[in-house]
DNA sequence: ACCGTTTTGTACACATATGTACAATATACT
DNA sequence: AGTATATTGTACATATGTGTACAAAACGGT
């Protein structure tokens, strides 16, 4: 009952990622983002909340279909690092197929609000936690398969988040798909976490 | 002849660089700078022409001091390995020494800037590829000098700046030295490009 | 047809921000 | 002392931005 919306809440907030994607957060006023979505300020309060709250939804959806989240389903049996290969490669894909070049909205964010947003902020620093834990428990089932040594798992899980973080934004730059995946290719081979992907 | 400046235009420069360095470069309105330097929006525009001006010069100021301006110091004869090492090691010790961890100007101002601002983001894309065009010299005389393959020379360069600004970005989370050198140093020696600094 | 409920539209009261215009001020030089 | 010159202070016109408050509108259900 009540009043019907006249905007799918769940279109809005893919528009408002690609805007804060392309725009960085603080560039995305609430009377810019309401006038894309061609809402009023008001129905934008009644319906987010807060700039910061639609933020931490858009970021959930970021994360969904980030290039990355593919980690998540790595299990045990599987090749840990022909896996890793292929997420390295499809980050490299995906930052170059992008018309636009705007890099990853998540490096690009913390870029801009680690250090500068109270409430932000902390969320960022906690996923660039979470993803370096993860390569690391990756990269240690990845020893216990015998795909690699057990030595220096926690040097090598930093330099791969390192690896991704650096990526993510020289694709700002470097828009060519060989140009960005070799050199990662490279660097892969050269920490000894690289197997071709079939 | 004239009214004299009641400010010292030098150390005003530098005063921005470091609100620019710790909030991002849009963050910082003429008239927030203005306040903080204590002069009106009259004596800003008179002194600097336009904010995008006084952001150029920011840059020249930045890139001065900043770590791995070294590497225009290095000469035929020298230990280019060695001295690229030095500088990357200078770099994490620069980032982890910071008491607010702002990472980067220079890369923050990418991720911020770059396919944002018509006339800064330009600028920034040539000081990357200048970066990289230098990192390949660098490598070339390397090789010459058999302190290196001559091999991949070009994908190496790439690999070295991908590495910089990963550790650029990635201080902003990881603030200690040794968790953000080790791994650092670790992708070099992947990348047959370390020899420890004395 | 009416009622409860939710969304929308409009208004208010500020604060921030830009760029320009022009008068007031403070110096150096003659 | 007076003048040229550059800086500084003040004002204007305008746009953007925030958060709240409350009335108007549009639905579902009785």
């Amino acid at each position: 009952m009540g009043r019907p919306k006249s905007f799918d809440r769940d279109k809005a907030i893919e528009i408002v990622m690609h805007e804060i994607w392309q725009q960085g957060y603080e560039a995305c006023s609430v009377k810019a983002i309401s006038e894309k979505l061609g809402i009023t300020r008001s129905s934008f309060y009644n319906t987010f909340g807060s700039r910061e709250a639609l933020f931490f939804e858009v970021l959930d959806v970021y994360f969904q279909q980030s290039p990355d989240s593919a980690l998540a389903n790595i299990k045990s049996g599987d090749s840990v690092i022909k896996n890793i290969s292929a997420v390295f490669e499809a980050a490299c894909r995906a930052r170059t197929t992008d018309k636009h070049s705007r890099g990853c909205m998540a490096v690009n964010s913390v870029a801009e609000l680690v250090g500068n947003h109270d409430i932000i902020g902390p969320k960022l620093e906690q996923a660039i936690q979470n993803s370096i834990k993860r390569f690391e428990s990756l990269l240690s089932l990845a020893a216990e398969q015998g795909e690699i040594e057990n030595d220096n798992i926690a040097t090598k899980a930093l330099a791969l988040q390192n690896l991704l973080i650096g990526l993510n934004v020289l694709s700002k730059v470097v828009t060519n798909f060989d140009e960005l995946w070799q050199p990662t290719k490279h660097t892969l081979k050269g920490l000894g976490i690289y197997t071709a992907t079939r």
